[in-house]
DNA sequence: CTTGACTTATGACAAAATGTCATATAAAAT
DNA sequence: ATTTTATATGACATTTTGTCATAAGTCAAG
Protein backbone atom coordinates (compact mmCIF):
# COMPACT_ATOMS: atom_id res chain seq x y z
CA UNK A 1 0.00 0.00 0.00
CA UNK A 2 1.26 3.32 -1.02
CA UNK A 3 2.23 5.80 2.54
CA UNK A 4 0.08 8.53 3.67
CA UNK A 5 2.47 10.59 1.95
CA UNK A 6 1.45 9.68 -1.03
CA UNK A 7 -2.48 10.16 -0.21
CA UNK A 8 -1.67 13.25 1.37
CA UNK A 9 -0.50 15.09 -1.82
CA UNK A 10 -2.64 17.58 -3.68
CA UNK A 11 -4.65 15.56 -6.10
CA UNK A 12 -3.17 17.46 -9.18
CA UNK A 13 0.05 15.76 -7.95
CA UNK A 14 -0.96 12.34 -7.07
CA UNK A 15 -2.82 12.11 -10.57
CA UNK A 16 -0.02 13.00 -12.40
CA UNK A 17 1.99 10.34 -10.86
CA UNK A 18 -0.51 8.08 -11.57
CA UNK A 19 -0.91 8.64 -14.93
CA UNK A 20 2.45 8.43 -15.19
CA UNK A 21 2.54 4.88 -13.64
CA UNK A 22 0.10 3.47 -15.72
CA UNK A 23 1.43 4.85 -19.50
CA UNK A 24 4.49 3.23 -17.81
CA UNK A 25 2.75 -0.41 -16.92
CA UNK A 26 0.97 -0.13 -20.10
CA UNK A 27 3.91 -0.53 -22.23
CA UNK A 28 5.53 -2.71 -20.06
CA UNK A 29 4.90 -6.07 -17.58
CA UNK A 30 6.13 -5.38 -14.29
CA UNK A 31 8.89 -7.30 -15.13
CA UNK A 32 10.12 -4.50 -17.60
CA UNK A 33 8.66 -1.07 -16.19
CA UNK A 34 11.21 0.62 -14.54
CA UNK A 35 11.01 3.43 -11.65
CA UNK A 36 12.97 5.74 -13.32
CA UNK A 37 11.02 5.97 -16.09
CA UNK A 38 7.81 7.29 -13.81
CA UNK A 39 9.78 9.38 -12.23
CA UNK A 40 10.89 11.14 -15.70
CA UNK A 41 7.32 11.37 -16.95
CA UNK A 42 5.47 12.56 -13.58
CA UNK A 43 8.49 15.12 -13.30
CA UNK A 44 9.19 14.22 -10.06
CA UNK A 45 12.36 13.62 -7.99
CA UNK A 46 13.57 9.93 -7.61
CA UNK A 47 13.94 10.19 -4.15
CA UNK A 48 10.61 11.24 -3.87
CA UNK A 49 9.39 8.02 -5.40
CA UNK A 50 10.47 6.28 -2.42
CA UNK A 51 8.70 8.69 0.12
CA UNK A 52 5.27 7.55 -1.39
CA UNK A 53 5.86 3.79 -2.40
CA UNK A 54 7.65 1.15 -1.00
CA UNK A 55 8.85 0.19 -4.03
CA UNK A 56 7.69 -0.39 -7.61
CA UNK A 57 5.76 -3.06 -6.45
CA UNK A 58 3.61 -1.29 -4.15
CA UNK A 59 2.89 1.37 -6.73
CA UNK A 60 1.80 -1.41 -8.95
CA UNK A 61 -1.18 -3.23 -7.27
CA UNK A 62 -2.50 0.12 -5.88
CA UNK A 63 -2.85 0.74 -9.78
CA UNK A 64 -4.35 -2.92 -10.54
CA UNK A 65 -6.78 -2.49 -7.74
CA UNK A 66 -8.14 0.67 -9.79
CA UNK A 67 -8.61 -1.12 -12.83
CA UNK A 68 -10.48 -4.04 -11.06
CA UNK A 69 -12.46 -1.62 -8.94
CA UNK A 70 -13.28 -0.14 -12.36
CA UNK A 71 -14.07 -3.59 -14.07
CA UNK A 72 -16.42 -4.89 -10.78
CA UNK A 73 -18.46 -1.40 -11.37
CA UNK A 74 -18.81 -1.91 -14.65
CA UNK A 75 -19.79 -5.24 -13.92
CA UNK A 76 -22.70 -4.10 -11.42
CA UNK A 77 -24.04 -2.06 -13.92
CA UNK A 78 -24.79 -4.92 -16.54
CA UNK A 79 -26.47 -6.61 -13.56
CA UNK A 80 -29.52 -4.29 -14.17
CA UNK A 81 -30.17 -4.68 -17.50
CA UNK A 82 -31.01 -9.12 -17.00
CA UNK A 83 -31.77 -11.33 -14.45
CA UNK A 84 -30.90 -14.47 -16.63
CA UNK A 85 -27.57 -15.86 -15.35
CA UNK A 86 -26.61 -16.96 -19.01
CA UNK A 87 -27.65 -13.55 -20.56
CA UNK A 88 -25.82 -11.62 -18.10
CA UNK A 89 -22.63 -13.55 -18.94
CA UNK A 90 -23.05 -12.81 -22.73
CA UNK A 91 -23.09 -8.91 -22.06
CA UNK A 92 -20.56 -9.35 -19.78
CA UNK A 93 -18.66 -11.32 -21.72
CA UNK A 94 -19.16 -8.58 -24.27
CA UNK A 95 -18.07 -5.69 -21.99
CA UNK A 96 -14.82 -7.49 -21.18
CA UNK A 97 -14.08 -8.19 -24.75
CA UNK A 98 -14.72 -5.10 -26.14
CA UNK A 99 -12.90 -3.71 -23.14
CA UNK A 100 -9.57 -6.29 -23.89
CA UNK A 101 -10.27 -5.18 -27.64
CA UNK A 102 -9.52 -1.59 -26.70
CA UNK A 103 -5.93 -1.44 -27.32
CA UNK A 104 -5.07 0.63 -24.55
CA UNK A 105 -6.80 -1.39 -21.87
CA UNK A 106 -5.97 -5.02 -23.66
CA UNK A 107 -2.24 -4.58 -23.56
CA UNK A 108 -2.66 -3.60 -19.97
CA UNK A 109 -4.55 -6.34 -18.91
CA UNK A 110 -2.36 -8.31 -20.74
CA UNK A 111 0.24 -7.19 -18.51
CA UNK A 112 -1.66 -7.16 -15.19
CA UNK A 113 -2.71 -10.94 -16.13
CA UNK A 114 1.41 -11.71 -16.91
CA UNK A 115 2.20 -9.77 -13.49
CA UNK A 116 -0.31 -11.09 -11.15
CA UNK A 117 -1.26 -14.31 -11.81
CA UNK A 118 1.15 -16.25 -9.84
CA UNK A 119 1.15 -14.02 -6.62
CA UNK A 120 -0.49 -16.18 -4.29
CA UNK A 121 -0.71 -13.42 -1.77
CA UNK A 122 -2.16 -10.93 -3.60
CA UNK A 123 -4.47 -13.10 -5.45
CA UNK A 124 -5.36 -14.53 -1.67
CA UNK A 125 -6.93 -10.77 -0.64
CA UNK A 126 -8.68 -10.47 -4.30
CA UNK A 127 -10.30 -13.31 -3.73
CA UNK A 128 -12.25 -11.93 -0.64
CA UNK A 129 -13.48 -8.80 -3.08
CA UNK A 130 -14.33 -11.37 -5.84
CA UNK A 131 -16.46 -13.29 -3.88
CA UNK A 132 -18.24 -10.78 -2.56
CA UNK A 133 -18.54 -9.07 -5.95
CA UNK A 134 -20.12 -12.31 -7.18
CA UNK A 135 -22.62 -12.74 -4.11
CA UNK A 136 -23.63 -9.01 -5.03
CA UNK A 137 -24.42 -10.22 -8.78
CA UNK A 138 -25.90 -13.18 -7.91
CA UNK A 139 -28.38 -11.65 -5.34
CA UNK A 140 -29.82 -9.93 -8.56
CA UNK A 141 -29.83 -12.78 -10.70
CA UNK A 142 -33.08 -15.34 -10.94
CA UNK A 143 -31.47 -19.23 -10.68
CA UNK A 144 -34.60 -20.64 -10.34
CA UNK A 145 -34.16 -22.74 -13.64
CA UNK A 146 -30.89 -23.97 -12.44
CA UNK A 147 -30.65 -27.24 -10.62
CA UNK A 148 -28.16 -26.32 -7.78
CA UNK A 149 -29.97 -24.60 -4.98
CA UNK A 150 -27.12 -23.80 -2.46
CA UNK A 151 -25.16 -20.62 -2.27
CA UNK A 152 -21.77 -22.12 -2.39
CA UNK A 153 -22.64 -24.20 -5.49
CA UNK A 154 -24.10 -20.73 -6.98
CA UNK A 155 -20.73 -19.10 -6.16
CA UNK A 156 -18.52 -21.84 -7.81
CA UNK A 157 -20.85 -21.82 -11.20
CA UNK A 158 -20.35 -18.11 -11.08
CA UNK A 159 -16.81 -18.40 -10.77
CA UNK A 160 -16.46 -21.25 -13.77
CA UNK A 161 -18.46 -18.40 -16.05
CA UNK A 162 -16.10 -16.42 -14.79
CA UNK A 163 -13.08 -18.79 -15.77
CA UNK A 164 -14.78 -19.57 -18.84
CA UNK A 165 -15.13 -16.09 -20.01
CA UNK A 166 -10.96 -14.99 -18.93
CA UNK A 167 -10.07 -18.27 -20.71
CA UNK A 168 -11.78 -17.66 -24.30
CA UNK A 169 -10.63 -14.24 -24.08
CA UNK A 170 -7.26 -15.47 -23.75
CA UNK A 171 -7.78 -17.62 -26.79
CA UNK A 172 -9.22 -15.13 -28.61
CA UNK A 173 -5.42 -12.70 -28.12
CA UNK A 174 -3.54 -16.04 -28.78
CA UNK A 175 -5.56 -17.17 -32.14
CA UNK A 176 -6.44 -13.71 -33.03
CA UNK A 177 -10.00 -14.62 -32.97
CA UNK A 178 -12.46 -12.49 -34.67
CA UNK A 179 -15.30 -11.19 -32.31
CA UNK A 180 -17.63 -13.46 -34.03
CA UNK A 181 -15.39 -16.61 -33.58
CA UNK A 182 -14.97 -15.37 -30.32
CA UNK A 183 -18.63 -15.14 -29.41
CA UNK A 184 -19.44 -18.13 -30.54
CA UNK A 185 -16.76 -20.14 -28.88
CA UNK A 186 -18.22 -18.84 -25.68
CA UNK A 187 -21.45 -19.64 -26.48
CA UNK A 188 -20.90 -23.08 -26.97
CA UNK A 189 -18.98 -23.38 -23.63
CA UNK A 190 -22.56 -21.97 -22.07
CA UNK A 191 -24.34 -24.32 -24.46
CA UNK A 192 -22.34 -27.14 -22.51
CA UNK A 193 -22.60 -25.55 -19.28
CA UNK A 194 -26.18 -25.06 -19.71
CA UNK A 195 -26.82 -29.16 -20.91
CA UNK A 196 -23.96 -31.07 -20.48
CA UNK A 197 -21.22 -32.82 -22.51
CA UNK A 198 -23.25 -36.29 -21.98
CA UNK A 199 -26.08 -37.37 -24.67
CA UNK A 200 -28.83 -36.72 -22.70
CA UNK A 201 -29.98 -40.58 -21.81
CA UNK A 202 -26.46 -41.35 -20.00
CA UNK A 203 -27.70 -38.24 -17.67
CA UNK A 204 -26.53 -39.25 -14.04
CA UNK A 205 -28.29 -36.89 -10.94
CA UNK A 206 -26.42 -34.39 -9.29
CA UNK A 207 -25.14 -34.73 -6.16
CA UNK B 1 16.95 -20.76 -27.69
CA UNK B 2 19.80 -21.16 -26.15
CA UNK B 3 22.84 -20.74 -28.78
CA UNK B 4 24.57 -23.93 -30.00
CA UNK B 5 27.72 -23.07 -27.95
CA UNK B 6 25.26 -24.21 -24.74
CA UNK B 7 23.74 -27.06 -26.29
CA UNK B 8 28.19 -27.59 -27.28
CA UNK B 9 28.75 -28.17 -23.66
CA UNK B 10 29.81 -31.16 -22.04
CA UNK B 11 27.12 -32.39 -20.72
CA UNK B 12 28.44 -32.04 -17.03
CA UNK B 13 28.54 -28.23 -17.02
CA UNK B 14 25.22 -28.30 -18.97
CA UNK B 15 23.78 -29.84 -16.05
CA UNK B 16 25.47 -27.13 -13.22
CA UNK B 17 23.93 -24.50 -15.06
CA UNK B 18 21.01 -25.89 -15.56
CA UNK B 19 20.60 -26.85 -12.01
CA UNK B 20 21.50 -23.15 -10.66
CA UNK B 21 19.01 -21.96 -12.58
CA UNK B 22 16.32 -24.12 -11.63
CA UNK B 23 17.52 -23.17 -7.95
CA UNK B 24 17.17 -19.76 -8.69
CA UNK B 25 13.44 -20.21 -10.59
CA UNK B 26 12.19 -22.19 -7.74
CA UNK B 27 13.17 -19.53 -5.24
CA UNK B 28 12.18 -16.70 -7.71
CA UNK B 29 9.61 -15.73 -10.09
CA UNK B 30 11.56 -14.52 -13.53
CA UNK B 31 10.94 -10.84 -11.95
CA UNK B 32 13.09 -11.20 -9.20
CA UNK B 33 15.26 -13.72 -10.83
CA UNK B 34 19.39 -12.88 -11.23
CA UNK B 35 22.05 -14.02 -13.97
CA UNK B 36 24.71 -13.00 -11.33
CA UNK B 37 23.24 -15.27 -9.19
CA UNK B 38 23.25 -18.29 -11.57
CA UNK B 39 26.50 -17.85 -12.59
CA UNK B 40 27.40 -17.62 -9.09
CA UNK B 41 26.05 -20.81 -8.04
CA UNK B 42 27.23 -22.52 -11.46
CA UNK B 43 30.51 -21.08 -11.02
CA UNK B 44 30.71 -20.03 -14.38
CA UNK B 45 32.32 -16.45 -15.67
CA UNK B 46 29.62 -14.12 -16.43
CA UNK B 47 30.75 -13.58 -19.71
CA UNK B 48 29.82 -17.37 -20.40
CA UNK B 49 26.17 -16.80 -19.87
CA UNK B 50 26.00 -14.65 -22.59
CA UNK B 51 27.82 -16.96 -24.68
CA UNK B 52 25.37 -19.28 -23.86
CA UNK B 53 22.02 -17.78 -23.52
CA UNK B 54 20.39 -14.26 -25.22
CA UNK B 55 19.79 -13.19 -21.80
CA UNK B 56 17.96 -14.67 -19.03
CA UNK B 57 14.25 -15.12 -20.50
CA UNK B 58 16.09 -17.44 -23.07
CA UNK B 59 17.31 -19.81 -20.37
CA UNK B 60 14.35 -18.96 -18.47
CA UNK B 61 11.90 -20.29 -21.07
CA UNK B 62 14.27 -23.19 -22.29
CA UNK B 63 13.65 -24.69 -18.77
CA UNK B 64 9.97 -24.02 -18.68
CA UNK B 65 9.98 -25.92 -22.08
CA UNK B 66 11.51 -29.13 -20.06
CA UNK B 67 8.73 -28.52 -17.50
CA UNK B 68 6.08 -28.59 -19.86
CA UNK B 69 7.48 -31.39 -21.61
CA UNK B 70 7.86 -34.05 -18.12
CA UNK B 71 4.08 -33.01 -17.74
CA UNK B 72 3.06 -33.62 -21.26
CA UNK B 73 5.01 -37.16 -20.88
CA UNK B 74 2.96 -37.91 -17.93
CA UNK B 75 -0.21 -36.96 -18.96
CA UNK B 76 0.63 -39.82 -21.88
CA UNK B 77 1.72 -42.41 -19.62
CA UNK B 78 -1.91 -41.76 -17.37
CA UNK B 79 -3.47 -42.07 -20.75
CA UNK B 80 -2.98 -45.49 -20.80
CA UNK B 81 -4.80 -46.34 -17.96
CA UNK B 82 -8.36 -45.84 -19.13
CA UNK B 83 -10.37 -44.90 -22.26
CA UNK B 84 -13.34 -42.99 -20.45
CA UNK B 85 -12.52 -38.87 -20.43
CA UNK B 86 -13.86 -38.33 -17.28
CA UNK B 87 -11.57 -41.18 -15.48
CA UNK B 88 -9.05 -39.07 -17.28
CA UNK B 89 -9.27 -36.27 -16.02
CA UNK B 90 -9.46 -37.62 -12.60
CA UNK B 91 -6.53 -39.48 -12.76
CA UNK B 92 -4.65 -36.43 -14.43
CA UNK B 93 -5.87 -33.92 -11.76
CA UNK B 94 -4.47 -36.81 -9.12
CA UNK B 95 -0.91 -36.38 -10.65
CA UNK B 96 -1.45 -32.28 -11.24
CA UNK B 97 -1.87 -32.22 -7.91
CA UNK B 98 0.44 -33.61 -6.42
CA UNK B 99 2.70 -32.14 -8.47
CA UNK B 100 2.39 -28.72 -7.60
CA UNK B 101 1.98 -30.17 -4.11
CA UNK B 102 5.34 -31.62 -3.80
CA UNK B 103 6.97 -28.00 -2.54
CA UNK B 104 10.02 -27.99 -4.99
CA UNK B 105 7.39 -28.27 -7.68
CA UNK B 106 4.46 -26.14 -6.68
CA UNK B 107 6.79 -22.98 -6.06
CA UNK B 108 8.33 -23.11 -9.07
CA UNK B 109 5.12 -23.62 -11.54
CA UNK B 110 4.13 -20.97 -9.28
CA UNK B 111 6.69 -19.05 -10.37
CA UNK B 112 5.68 -20.53 -14.01
CA UNK B 113 2.55 -19.44 -14.02
CA UNK B 114 3.37 -15.87 -12.69
CA UNK B 115 5.69 -15.47 -15.90
CA UNK B 116 3.83 -16.63 -19.03
CA UNK B 117 0.61 -16.44 -18.25
CA UNK B 118 0.78 -13.08 -19.75
CA UNK B 119 3.77 -13.61 -22.77
CA UNK B 120 1.49 -13.79 -25.51
CA UNK B 121 3.94 -14.73 -27.87
CA UNK B 122 5.19 -17.68 -25.54
CA UNK B 123 1.42 -19.15 -25.45
CA UNK B 124 1.49 -19.04 -29.25
CA UNK B 125 3.45 -21.43 -29.56
CA UNK B 126 2.95 -23.29 -26.66
CA UNK B 127 -0.60 -23.47 -27.68
CA UNK B 128 0.55 -25.25 -31.08
CA UNK B 129 2.29 -27.58 -28.80
CA UNK B 130 -0.44 -28.15 -26.18
CA UNK B 131 -3.16 -28.80 -28.86
CA UNK B 132 -1.17 -31.78 -30.56
CA UNK B 133 -1.04 -32.94 -26.96
CA UNK B 134 -4.66 -32.66 -26.91
CA UNK B 135 -5.30 -34.72 -29.83
CA UNK B 136 -2.90 -37.51 -28.91
CA UNK B 137 -4.84 -38.05 -25.92
CA UNK B 138 -8.48 -37.97 -27.60
CA UNK B 139 -6.85 -40.72 -29.74
CA UNK B 140 -6.95 -42.70 -26.74
CA UNK B 141 -10.31 -41.90 -25.34
CA UNK B 142 -13.50 -43.55 -26.17
CA UNK B 143 -16.02 -40.59 -27.01
CA UNK B 144 -19.12 -42.22 -27.74
CA UNK B 145 -20.76 -40.91 -24.86
CA UNK B 146 -20.42 -37.49 -25.94
CA UNK B 147 -23.37 -35.41 -27.46
CA UNK B 148 -20.81 -33.47 -29.72
CA UNK B 149 -18.82 -35.46 -32.42
CA UNK B 150 -16.58 -33.42 -34.38
CA UNK B 151 -12.77 -33.67 -33.48
CA UNK B 152 -12.64 -29.20 -32.76
CA UNK B 153 -15.48 -29.86 -30.20
CA UNK B 154 -13.32 -32.14 -28.70
CA UNK B 155 -10.32 -30.58 -28.39
CA UNK B 156 -12.77 -27.63 -27.21
CA UNK B 157 -13.87 -29.79 -24.65
CA UNK B 158 -10.45 -31.21 -23.60
CA UNK B 159 -9.35 -27.73 -23.37
CA UNK B 160 -12.35 -26.67 -20.81
CA UNK B 161 -11.65 -29.30 -18.86
CA UNK B 162 -8.02 -28.13 -18.53
CA UNK B 163 -8.74 -25.06 -17.63
CA UNK B 164 -11.62 -25.78 -14.97
CA UNK B 165 -8.21 -28.83 -13.83
CA UNK B 166 -5.75 -25.39 -13.81
CA UNK B 167 -8.42 -23.66 -12.38
CA UNK B 168 -9.02 -25.84 -9.39
CA UNK B 169 -5.41 -25.81 -8.41
CA UNK B 170 -4.74 -22.39 -8.28
CA UNK B 171 -8.16 -22.32 -6.50
CA UNK B 172 -6.45 -25.09 -3.67
CA UNK B 173 -3.54 -22.91 -3.38
CA UNK B 174 -5.23 -19.50 -3.61
CA UNK B 175 -7.63 -21.01 -0.53
CA UNK B 176 -5.22 -23.37 1.29
CA UNK B 177 -7.78 -26.70 0.48
CA UNK B 178 -7.12 -30.09 1.86
CA UNK B 179 -6.51 -32.84 -1.10
CA UNK B 180 -10.15 -34.18 -0.63
CA UNK B 181 -11.84 -30.50 -1.20
CA UNK B 182 -9.93 -29.83 -4.04
CA UNK B 183 -11.11 -33.72 -5.38
CA UNK B 184 -14.43 -32.82 -4.57
CA UNK B 185 -14.88 -29.24 -6.20
CA UNK B 186 -13.04 -30.73 -9.08
CA UNK B 187 -15.68 -33.55 -9.39
CA UNK B 188 -18.56 -31.18 -8.87
CA UNK B 189 -16.84 -29.52 -11.96
CA UNK B 190 -16.83 -32.72 -14.01
CA UNK B 191 -20.84 -33.07 -12.78
CA UNK B 192 -21.55 -30.02 -14.36
CA UNK B 193 -19.90 -30.79 -17.52
CA UNK B 194 -21.64 -33.96 -18.05
CA UNK B 195 -25.01 -33.21 -16.89
CA UNK B 196 -25.20 -29.55 -17.31
CA UNK B 197 -26.77 -26.65 -14.70
CA UNK B 198 -30.20 -26.44 -16.00
CA UNK B 199 -32.82 -28.66 -14.73
CA UNK B 200 -33.69 -31.74 -16.90
CA UNK B 201 -36.90 -30.51 -18.69
CA UNK B 202 -34.95 -27.11 -19.20
CA UNK B 203 -32.66 -29.02 -21.74
CA UNK B 204 -32.42 -27.41 -24.98
CA UNK B 205 -30.65 -28.85 -28.06
CA UNK B 206 -27.43 -29.18 -28.86
CA UNK B 207 -26.46 -26.93 -31.84
C1' DC C 1 53.97 -31.57 -35.50
C1' DT C 2 52.83 -27.09 -36.86
C1' DT C 3 49.95 -23.80 -38.81
C1' DG C 4 45.74 -21.49 -39.18
C1' DA C 5 40.73 -21.26 -38.78
C1' DC C 6 37.32 -21.61 -35.79
C1' DT C 7 35.16 -22.08 -31.25
C1' DT C 8 35.01 -21.13 -26.37
C1' DA C 9 36.41 -18.71 -21.98
C1' DT C 10 37.15 -14.80 -19.18
C1' DG C 11 36.85 -10.75 -16.44
C1' DA C 12 37.19 -5.76 -16.82
C1' DC C 13 34.12 -2.24 -17.88
C1' DA C 14 30.51 1.12 -19.26
C1' DA C 15 25.77 1.85 -18.66
C1' DA C 16 21.50 1.42 -16.32
C1' DA C 17 18.86 1.03 -12.37
C1' DT C 18 17.91 0.71 -7.52
C1' DG C 19 17.21 2.28 -2.81
C1' DT C 20 19.19 5.35 0.91
C1' DC C 21 20.35 9.30 3.31
C1' DA C 22 21.73 13.88 4.79
C1' DT C 23 20.17 18.14 4.11
C1' DA C 24 16.87 21.75 2.62
C1' DT C 25 12.32 23.40 2.62
C1' DA C 26 7.67 23.94 3.95
C1' DA C 27 3.71 23.55 6.97
C1' DA C 28 1.55 23.06 11.38
C1' DA C 29 1.40 23.37 16.19
C1' DT C 30 2.48 25.55 20.47
C1' DA D 1 8.52 33.27 17.17
C1' DT D 2 9.95 28.85 17.89
C1' DT D 3 9.67 24.11 17.82
C1' DT D 4 8.00 20.02 15.80
C1' DT D 5 6.52 17.41 12.15
C1' DA D 6 6.04 16.38 7.33
C1' DT D 7 7.80 16.69 2.68
C1' DA D 8 11.27 17.37 -1.05
C1' DT D 9 15.53 16.65 -3.30
C1' DG D 10 19.47 14.92 -5.70
C1' DA D 11 23.99 12.98 -4.83
C1' DC D 12 25.72 8.55 -3.94
C1' DA D 13 26.87 3.75 -2.90
C1' DT D 14 25.43 -0.50 -4.56
C1' DT D 15 23.71 -3.93 -7.60
C1' DT D 16 22.98 -5.64 -11.95
C1' DT D 17 23.25 -5.97 -16.77
C1' DG D 18 25.20 -6.80 -21.28
C1' DT D 19 29.49 -6.06 -24.16
C1' DC D 20 33.92 -6.61 -25.82
C1' DA D 21 38.82 -7.28 -26.43
C1' DT D 22 41.85 -10.65 -25.50
C1' DA D 23 43.38 -15.24 -24.09
C1' DA D 24 42.98 -20.08 -24.45
C1' DG D 25 41.54 -24.24 -26.50
C1' DT D 26 40.29 -27.58 -30.41
C1' DC D 27 40.93 -29.74 -34.53
C1' DA D 28 41.60 -30.64 -39.44
C1' DA D 29 44.94 -30.11 -43.31
C1' DG D 30 49.39 -29.99 -44.98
Amino acid sequence: MPKDTFFNLVEEKRLKIIKAAKAEFLDNPLRKARVSNIVTVAGIPRGSFYQYFEDLDDLYYFIVEEVFAEIFNAGYVYSEMTDDLFEFAKISFDFDYRGFKKESRHKYMTNVFQSIAGNVEYLEQFNVKRIKYIEDILDKLDLSNIKYTKREDHVKMYQMIQDLKISTIKKTLVNNLTKEEAFTEFEWYLDILKNGLLKEEQHGEPK
